[in-house]
DNA sequence: CTCTTGCACACATAGAC
DNA sequence: GTCTACATGTGCAAGAG
Protein backbone atom coordinates (compact mmCIF):
# COMPACT_ATOMS: atom_id res chain seq x y z
CA UNK A 1 0.00 0.00 0.00
CA UNK A 2 1.25 3.04 -1.39
CA UNK A 3 -1.51 5.48 -1.25
CA UNK A 4 -0.54 8.24 0.94
CA UNK A 5 -4.38 9.58 1.40
CA UNK A 6 -7.32 7.24 1.42
CA UNK A 7 -10.23 9.48 -0.06
CA UNK A 8 -13.34 7.08 0.65
CA UNK A 9 -15.63 9.93 0.41
CA UNK A 10 -15.60 9.85 -2.96
CA UNK A 11 -17.61 7.27 -4.18
CA UNK A 12 -19.91 8.03 -6.28
CA UNK A 13 -23.56 7.14 -4.94
CA UNK A 14 -26.63 8.17 -6.70
CA UNK A 15 -29.17 8.11 -4.34
CA UNK A 16 -32.16 10.40 -5.17
CA UNK A 17 -32.94 10.62 -1.32
CA UNK A 18 -35.71 12.46 -1.87
CA UNK A 19 -37.97 10.81 -4.11
CA UNK A 20 -41.67 11.49 -3.85
CA UNK A 21 -42.34 7.65 -1.72
CA UNK A 22 -43.22 7.88 1.94
CA UNK A 23 -43.29 11.73 1.67
CA UNK A 24 -44.30 12.38 5.33
CA UNK A 25 -43.34 15.40 5.60
CA UNK A 26 -46.11 17.43 3.02
CA UNK A 27 -46.88 20.56 4.67
CA UNK A 28 -50.84 21.66 5.06
CA UNK A 29 -49.78 25.16 4.57
CA UNK A 30 -51.17 26.38 1.53
CA UNK A 31 -49.23 26.57 -1.48
CA UNK A 32 -48.90 29.79 -2.62
CA UNK A 33 -47.47 29.55 -6.22
CA UNK A 34 -46.24 27.06 -8.45
CA UNK A 35 -43.89 28.27 -11.15
CA UNK A 36 -44.30 25.18 -13.11
CA UNK A 37 -44.93 25.32 -17.11
CA UNK A 38 -43.05 28.53 -18.17
CA UNK A 39 -45.18 29.41 -21.01
CA UNK A 40 -44.49 32.79 -22.51
CA UNK A 41 -47.67 34.32 -23.43
CA UNK A 42 -45.25 36.77 -26.09
CA UNK A 43 -45.34 34.04 -28.17
CA UNK A 44 -49.00 34.39 -29.34
CA UNK A 45 -50.51 36.52 -31.12
CA UNK A 46 -52.47 38.75 -28.58
CA UNK A 47 -55.99 38.31 -30.67
CA UNK A 48 -55.95 34.62 -30.20
CA UNK A 49 -55.50 34.44 -26.57
CA UNK A 50 -58.78 34.31 -24.03
CA UNK A 51 -59.38 34.34 -20.65
CA UNK A 52 -61.35 31.68 -19.73
CA UNK A 53 -63.67 31.11 -16.87
CA UNK A 54 -61.32 29.74 -14.25
CA UNK A 55 -59.01 32.77 -14.38
CA UNK A 56 -56.73 31.44 -17.13
CA UNK A 57 -55.16 32.83 -20.57
CA UNK A 58 -56.15 30.64 -23.23
CA UNK A 59 -54.94 29.84 -26.52
CA UNK A 60 -57.48 29.69 -28.99
CA UNK A 61 -56.57 28.25 -31.90
CA UNK A 62 -54.81 25.38 -29.66
CA UNK A 63 -56.60 25.40 -26.42
CA UNK A 64 -53.04 25.93 -24.81
CA UNK A 65 -53.07 27.26 -21.44
CA UNK A 66 -50.32 29.99 -21.73
CA UNK A 67 -50.74 31.15 -18.03
CA UNK A 68 -52.44 29.69 -15.20
CA UNK A 69 -53.43 32.09 -12.42
CA UNK A 70 -53.52 29.83 -9.14
CA UNK A 71 -51.71 31.77 -7.18
CA UNK A 72 -53.52 31.52 -3.29
CA UNK A 73 -53.47 35.05 -1.97
CA UNK A 74 -55.30 33.69 1.26
CA UNK A 75 -58.40 35.20 2.66
CA UNK A 76 -59.56 38.34 1.07
CA UNK A 77 -60.93 39.26 4.24
CA UNK A 78 -59.05 40.12 7.43
CA UNK A 79 -60.03 38.63 10.94
CA UNK A 80 -58.84 40.13 14.09
CA UNK A 81 -59.89 37.93 16.85
CA UNK A 82 -62.15 34.61 17.40
CA UNK A 83 -65.32 35.46 17.02
CA UNK A 84 -64.70 37.31 13.54
CA UNK A 85 -63.04 34.50 12.33
CA UNK A 86 -65.73 32.73 12.95
CA UNK A 87 -68.35 34.87 11.24
CA UNK A 88 -65.88 35.54 8.44
CA UNK A 89 -64.92 32.55 7.35
CA UNK A 90 -66.39 30.15 4.79
CA UNK A 91 -64.46 27.29 4.76
CA UNK A 92 -64.20 24.11 6.28
CA UNK A 93 -61.80 21.12 6.60
CA UNK A 94 -58.70 21.50 4.17
CA UNK A 95 -59.07 19.05 1.87
CA UNK A 96 -56.60 16.47 0.55
CA UNK A 97 -55.66 14.33 -2.40
CA UNK A 98 -54.39 11.36 -0.44
CA UNK A 99 -57.86 10.12 0.50
CA UNK A 100 -60.40 8.50 -1.69
CA UNK A 101 -63.29 11.55 -0.55
CA UNK A 102 -60.60 14.04 -0.28
CA UNK A 103 -60.82 14.16 3.78
CA UNK A 104 -64.24 15.97 3.01
CA UNK A 105 -66.16 12.84 5.23
CA UNK A 106 -68.20 13.22 7.64
CA UNK A 107 -67.02 11.33 10.50
CA UNK A 108 -69.34 9.87 13.37
CA UNK A 109 -67.79 11.11 16.71
CA UNK A 110 -66.65 8.36 19.62
CA UNK A 111 -68.50 10.62 22.22
CA UNK A 112 -72.05 9.16 22.90
CA UNK A 113 -73.77 13.08 22.58
CA UNK A 114 -75.40 14.60 20.30
CA UNK A 115 -74.81 17.60 19.15
CA UNK A 116 -75.97 20.07 21.79
CA UNK A 117 -73.44 17.99 24.04
CA UNK A 118 -76.23 15.51 25.73
CA UNK A 119 -76.13 12.01 26.35
CA UNK A 120 -78.22 9.44 23.74
CA UNK A 121 -80.53 7.47 24.54
CA UNK A 122 -79.84 3.90 24.63
CA UNK A 123 -81.28 2.89 21.76
CA UNK A 124 -79.82 5.63 19.89
CA UNK A 125 -76.24 4.68 21.12
CA UNK A 126 -76.04 1.32 20.09
CA UNK A 127 -77.60 2.49 16.44
CA UNK A 128 -74.59 5.43 16.59
CA UNK A 129 -72.19 2.35 17.23
CA UNK A 130 -73.11 0.43 14.39
CA UNK A 131 -73.13 3.07 11.95
CA UNK A 132 -69.52 3.78 13.22
CA UNK A 133 -68.08 0.45 13.10
CA UNK A 134 -69.86 0.16 9.29
CA UNK A 135 -67.94 3.83 8.46
CA UNK A 136 -65.18 2.40 9.67
CA UNK A 137 -65.23 -0.99 7.88
CA UNK A 138 -66.00 0.83 4.28
CA UNK A 139 -63.41 3.40 4.82
CA UNK A 140 -60.36 0.58 5.78
CA UNK A 141 -61.91 -1.28 2.80
CA UNK A 142 -61.34 1.50 0.74
CA UNK A 143 -58.33 2.48 1.45
CA UNK A 144 -57.15 -1.62 1.17
CA UNK A 145 -58.51 -1.21 -2.18
CA UNK A 146 -56.29 1.41 -3.69
CA UNK A 147 -53.31 0.39 -1.67
CA UNK A 148 -53.91 -2.63 -4.16
CA UNK A 149 -54.78 -1.02 -7.14
CA UNK A 150 -51.82 1.05 -6.48
CA UNK A 151 -49.87 -1.69 -5.79
CA UNK A 152 -50.70 -3.63 -9.09
CA UNK A 153 -50.22 -1.48 -11.38
CA UNK A 154 -46.52 -0.74 -10.11
CA UNK A 155 -46.37 -4.71 -10.53
CA UNK A 156 -47.78 -4.52 -13.82
CA UNK A 157 -45.27 -1.31 -14.64
CA UNK A 158 -42.51 -3.10 -13.24
CA UNK A 159 -42.91 -6.37 -15.07
CA UNK A 160 -43.56 -5.00 -18.37
CA UNK A 161 -40.19 -2.79 -18.08
CA UNK A 162 -38.73 -6.20 -17.38
CA UNK A 163 -39.99 -8.08 -20.04
CA UNK A 164 -40.99 -10.59 -17.93
CA UNK A 165 -44.33 -12.80 -18.83
CA UNK A 166 -47.69 -12.65 -17.56
CA UNK A 167 -47.80 -15.18 -15.71
CA UNK A 168 -45.33 -13.62 -13.79
CA UNK A 169 -47.17 -10.49 -12.66
CA UNK A 170 -50.00 -13.31 -12.05
CA UNK A 171 -47.75 -15.03 -9.02
CA UNK A 172 -47.20 -11.54 -8.06
CA UNK A 173 -50.17 -9.83 -7.69
CA UNK A 174 -51.33 -13.16 -5.41
CA UNK A 175 -48.64 -13.09 -3.57
CA UNK A 176 -49.15 -9.20 -2.45
CA UNK A 177 -52.58 -10.04 -2.48
CA UNK A 178 -51.74 -12.61 0.64
CA UNK A 179 -49.03 -9.84 1.92
CA UNK A 180 -51.89 -7.21 2.23
CA UNK A 181 -54.59 -9.78 4.10
CA UNK A 182 -51.89 -10.46 6.45
CA UNK A 183 -51.26 -7.38 7.07
CA UNK A 184 -47.62 -7.44 5.89
CA UNK A 185 -47.95 -3.73 4.41
CA UNK A 186 -47.96 -1.85 7.25
CA UNK A 187 -45.16 -0.10 8.49
CA UNK A 188 -43.65 -0.56 4.69
CA UNK A 189 -44.10 1.16 1.43
CA UNK A 190 -46.84 0.06 -1.06
CA UNK A 191 -43.47 0.31 -3.46
CA UNK A 192 -41.51 -1.82 -1.74
CA UNK A 193 -43.36 -4.73 -0.98
CA UNK A 194 -44.92 -4.51 -4.52
CA UNK A 195 -41.25 -4.76 -5.80
CA UNK A 196 -40.26 -7.58 -4.01
CA UNK A 197 -43.30 -9.30 -4.47
CA UNK A 198 -42.73 -9.30 -8.29
CA UNK A 199 -39.11 -10.68 -7.13
CA UNK A 200 -40.59 -13.63 -5.26
CA UNK A 201 -42.94 -13.72 -8.29
CA UNK A 202 -39.54 -13.70 -10.43
CA UNK A 203 -38.06 -16.90 -8.76
CA UNK A 204 -40.77 -18.84 -8.34
CA UNK A 205 -41.72 -18.86 -12.09
CA UNK A 206 -37.93 -19.79 -12.32
CA UNK A 207 -37.27 -16.80 -14.39
CA UNK A 208 -35.12 -15.34 -12.22
CA UNK A 209 -34.07 -11.46 -12.09
CA UNK A 210 -31.42 -10.46 -9.57
CA UNK A 211 -32.32 -7.74 -6.77
CA UNK A 212 -29.96 -5.33 -8.91
CA UNK A 213 -32.38 -5.74 -11.83
CA UNK A 214 -35.44 -5.39 -10.22
CA UNK A 215 -34.00 -2.55 -8.25
CA UNK A 216 -33.52 -0.68 -11.66
CA UNK A 217 -36.95 -0.63 -12.57
CA UNK A 218 -38.58 0.16 -9.35
CA UNK A 219 -38.08 3.41 -7.07
CA UNK A 220 -36.87 1.32 -3.99
CA UNK A 221 -33.79 0.69 -3.60
CA UNK A 222 -31.95 -2.81 -3.54
CA UNK A 223 -31.36 -2.73 -0.03
CA UNK A 224 -34.84 -2.31 0.70
CA UNK A 225 -36.42 -4.91 -1.90
CA UNK A 226 -34.08 -7.59 -0.17
CA UNK A 227 -34.95 -6.87 3.19
CA UNK A 228 -38.59 -6.68 2.17
CA UNK A 229 -38.76 -9.41 0.05
CA UNK A 230 -36.78 -11.71 3.28
CA UNK A 231 -39.80 -10.64 5.88
CA UNK A 232 -42.27 -11.24 3.01
CA UNK A 233 -41.53 -15.05 2.01
CA UNK A 234 -40.97 -15.65 5.56
CA UNK A 235 -43.85 -14.46 6.86
CA UNK A 236 -45.80 -16.49 3.78
CA UNK A 237 -43.89 -19.35 4.23
CA UNK A 238 -43.29 -18.66 0.42
CA UNK A 239 -40.33 -21.43 0.63
CA UNK A 240 -38.23 -20.55 -2.20
CA UNK A 241 -35.52 -22.62 -3.71
CA UNK A 242 -31.98 -20.90 -4.09
CA UNK A 243 -31.94 -19.80 -7.62
CA UNK A 244 -30.03 -21.91 -10.00
CA UNK A 245 -27.65 -20.22 -11.42
CA UNK A 246 -28.45 -22.37 -14.97
CA UNK A 247 -31.13 -20.27 -14.89
CA UNK A 248 -29.13 -17.12 -15.95
CA UNK A 249 -27.12 -19.00 -18.63
CA UNK A 250 -29.09 -18.81 -21.48
CA UNK A 251 -30.34 -14.72 -20.41
CA UNK A 252 -26.56 -14.18 -19.85
CA UNK A 253 -25.34 -15.96 -23.02
CA UNK A 254 -27.48 -14.65 -25.72
CA UNK A 255 -27.22 -10.89 -24.68
CA UNK A 256 -23.06 -11.68 -24.96
CA UNK A 257 -23.90 -13.57 -28.52
CA UNK A 258 -22.89 -16.62 -27.12
CA UNK A 259 -22.97 -20.41 -29.22
CA UNK A 260 -25.05 -23.12 -27.17
CA UNK A 261 -21.75 -24.93 -27.19
CA UNK A 262 -20.80 -22.15 -24.80
CA UNK A 263 -24.11 -22.81 -23.10
CA UNK A 264 -23.83 -26.26 -22.44
CA UNK A 265 -20.47 -25.69 -21.18
CA UNK A 266 -21.39 -23.45 -18.80
CA UNK A 267 -24.23 -25.52 -17.46
CA UNK A 268 -22.23 -28.51 -17.15
CA UNK A 269 -19.70 -26.41 -15.13
CA UNK A 270 -22.52 -25.00 -12.92
CA UNK A 271 -23.59 -28.38 -12.53
CA UNK A 272 -20.32 -30.16 -11.65
CA UNK A 273 -18.89 -27.47 -9.54
CA UNK A 274 -22.31 -26.99 -7.42
CA UNK A 275 -22.75 -30.95 -6.58
CA UNK A 276 -18.86 -29.70 -5.33
CA UNK A 277 -20.62 -27.46 -2.98
CA UNK A 278 -19.06 -24.58 -4.60
CA UNK A 279 -22.21 -22.61 -4.85
CA UNK A 280 -23.43 -22.29 -1.22
CA UNK A 281 -23.75 -19.33 -0.11
CA UNK A 282 -22.71 -17.64 -3.59
CA UNK A 283 -24.34 -14.88 -5.31
CA UNK A 284 -25.99 -17.42 -8.37
CA UNK A 285 -25.21 -14.52 -11.03
CA UNK A 286 -21.60 -14.36 -10.14
CA UNK A 287 -21.67 -18.29 -10.15
CA UNK A 288 -23.44 -18.52 -13.37
CA UNK A 289 -21.38 -15.74 -15.27
CA UNK A 290 -17.70 -17.44 -13.39
CA UNK A 291 -19.49 -20.13 -15.62
CA UNK A 292 -19.97 -18.34 -18.57
CA UNK A 293 -16.45 -16.87 -18.65
CA UNK A 294 -14.78 -20.25 -18.20
CA UNK A 295 -16.77 -22.04 -21.18
CA UNK A 296 -16.41 -18.72 -23.39
CA UNK A 297 -12.45 -19.30 -23.01
CA UNK A 298 -12.92 -23.26 -23.16
CA UNK A 299 -14.80 -22.61 -26.56
CA UNK A 300 -12.45 -19.97 -28.24
CA UNK A 301 -15.37 -17.94 -28.06
CA UNK A 302 -13.49 -15.57 -25.70
CA UNK A 303 -15.46 -12.54 -23.56
CA UNK A 304 -13.25 -10.46 -21.64
CA UNK A 305 -14.00 -10.95 -17.67
CA UNK A 306 -15.68 -7.17 -17.88
CA UNK A 307 -18.18 -7.81 -20.84
CA UNK A 308 -19.80 -11.01 -18.61
CA UNK A 309 -19.58 -8.88 -15.50
CA UNK A 310 -21.54 -6.12 -16.83
CA UNK A 311 -24.51 -8.07 -18.36
CA UNK A 312 -24.36 -10.26 -14.60
CA UNK A 313 -24.10 -7.27 -12.98
CA UNK A 314 -21.84 -8.54 -10.96
CA UNK A 315 -17.86 -7.30 -10.68
CA UNK A 316 -14.89 -8.64 -12.45
CA UNK A 317 -13.56 -9.46 -8.96
CA UNK A 318 -16.61 -11.82 -8.39
CA UNK A 319 -15.91 -13.44 -11.44
CA UNK A 320 -12.42 -13.98 -10.82
CA UNK A 321 -12.77 -15.74 -7.53
CA UNK A 322 -16.08 -18.10 -8.80
CA UNK A 323 -14.03 -18.93 -11.89
CA UNK A 324 -10.63 -19.38 -10.03
CA UNK A 325 -12.48 -22.06 -7.89
CA UNK A 326 -14.66 -23.51 -10.74
CA UNK A 327 -11.71 -24.44 -12.91
CA UNK A 328 -9.80 -25.81 -9.94
CA UNK A 329 -12.73 -27.72 -9.14
CA UNK A 330 -12.79 -29.00 -12.41
CA UNK A 331 -9.37 -29.95 -12.92
CA UNK A 332 -8.97 -27.50 -16.13
CA UNK A 333 -5.75 -25.30 -16.38
CA UNK A 334 -5.83 -22.45 -18.05
C1' DC B 1 -3.09 0.32 -24.78
C1' DT B 2 -6.47 -3.63 -22.73
C1' DC B 3 -7.06 -7.51 -19.93
C1' DT B 4 -6.01 -10.24 -16.04
C1' DT B 5 -4.45 -11.13 -11.45
C1' DG B 6 -3.86 -10.09 -6.71
C1' DC B 7 -4.38 -7.39 -2.62
C1' DA B 8 -6.31 -4.24 1.17
C1' DC B 9 -10.16 -2.39 2.80
C1' DA B 10 -15.32 -1.11 3.06
C1' DC B 11 -19.82 -2.67 3.45
C1' DA B 12 -23.96 -5.74 3.95
C1' DT B 13 -25.98 -9.79 5.80
C1' DA B 14 -26.63 -14.04 8.61
C1' DG B 15 -26.04 -16.31 12.61
C1' DA B 16 -24.36 -16.56 17.39
C1' DC B 17 -24.70 -14.53 21.68
C1' DG C 1 -29.54 -5.28 20.95
C1' DT C 2 -23.95 -6.28 19.62
C1' DC C 3 -20.23 -9.25 17.80
C1' DT C 4 -18.29 -12.08 14.35
C1' DA C 5 -17.67 -14.56 9.96
C1' DC C 6 -18.36 -14.43 5.30
C1' DA C 7 -19.29 -12.76 0.58
C1' DT C 8 -19.25 -9.09 -2.38
C1' DG C 9 -17.77 -4.53 -4.04
C1' DT C 10 -14.26 -0.67 -4.69
C1' DG C 11 -9.94 0.92 -5.81
C1' DC C 12 -5.44 0.26 -6.78
C1' DA C 13 -0.99 -1.76 -8.62
C1' DA C 14 1.51 -4.66 -11.47
C1' DG C 15 2.26 -8.13 -15.06
C1' DA C 16 0.93 -10.25 -19.66
C1' DG C 17 -0.12 -9.71 -24.33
Amino acid sequence: MTGPTRQRDERERRQWTGDERGDESTTDEAEQEDTGDEIDPEEFDEEDLVRTADGELMHEPTGLIVEEDHVDRGPEWRAFNHSERQSKSRVGAPVTETMHDKGLTTTIDWKDKDAYGRSLSSEKRSQMHRLRKWQERIRTKDAGERNLQFALSEIDRMASALGVPRSVREVASVIYRRALKEDLIRGRSIEGVATATLYAACRKEGIPRSLEEISEVSRVERKEIGRTYRYVSQELGLEMKPVDPKQYVPRFSSELELSEEVKSKANEIIETTAEQGLLSGKSPTGFAAAAIYAASLLCNEKKTQREVADVAQVTEVTIRNRYQEQIEAMGIHG
